[in-house]
DNA sequence: TATTGTTATACTCTATAACTATA
DNA sequence: TATAGTTATAGAGTATAACAATA
């Protein structure tokens, strides 16, 4: 018998190349990722930024690159450390996190239409269970 | 109040990226996509690897192109039709999926082992709907 | 002509190693 | 010296447009 993780692992390449299909011109889930985290937690330091979206540093350093320049977020030194780069997310860096998160999760929602009201209900449950698993070790780390 | 839809998208994301960060040697999402449906179904053609795999024939070739460079898969020519490019799993492509799905899935049910059993039953519970999402627009598209 | 696959090209996403600037 | 971040470089993964080969 297979376990639950690896049972999960096949789902998760399929259910993100869904996404991209459906949507192949939506901003990337990496970039959903940071629009999302700077939106919830306000400004952060680049190296914060890369530690929580589970990123090496020059690795984001380069995504903040691209955003910045496409206008969805904005660097600032920090007046207290001269090497410290802080990352804010701008208005249009909002907006888009918002509507992609909307078309995304509506596009989502029309295909969970399609199943049975108790497999709906049993994914409702298990949402938050797959953020918990997400957040688990990050704690556990610092 | 933000549907089902909305909630995934993000988990997604961060749900991959713990993989990647944990088990930063093994094949990718997009390797074990191809390895676990050649090991199911057998050789497929090309073109029906990148429908079922959601990616397209240019981007299938390159992908059939690195997994026989490595070694996790071979090519061979239809017998019956001369454009007809048939992929077919090796004995290590078969060992590495089977080797990385149980790593990875290791890796997540280590996690899942610190949460109550209850959020383990609700994630069993949500697995067959969300690999029913991932199948649900196919058999629709044909 | 239509279908199957490849080549050419370009971009995102990602990493490691080496570097710079500041503390 | 240690820390924060960047630059250099490389590779996977992906796409669209143009092409070649076969039917």
């Amino acid at each position: 018998m297979e376990t639950a993780g690896g049972r999960l692992v096949p789902v998760l390449g399929q259910l993100v190349r869904l996404l991209r299909e459906d949507a192949a011109d939506s901003p990337s889930l990496a970039t959903l990722g940071v629009l999302g985290r700077l939106t919830r937690d306000g400004a952060q330091r680049l190296g914060e930024l890369a530690r929580a979206e589970r990123a090496s540093q020059p690795g984001m350093t380069q995504l903040v690159d691209r955003l910045a320049r496409d206008g969805l977020v904005r660097r600032t030194p920090s007046p207290d450390d001269g090497r410290v780069v802080l990352v804010e997310v701008t208005a249009a860096g909002r907006a888009a996190y918002a509507d992609t998160l909307r078309r995304l999760g509506e596009l989502l929602d029309l295909r969970l239409a399609g199943l049975p009201a108790a497999d709906r209900h049993s994914l409702d449950a298990a949402l938050p269970v797959l953020d918990a698993l997400t957040r688990l070790d990050l704690e556990v780390a610092r």
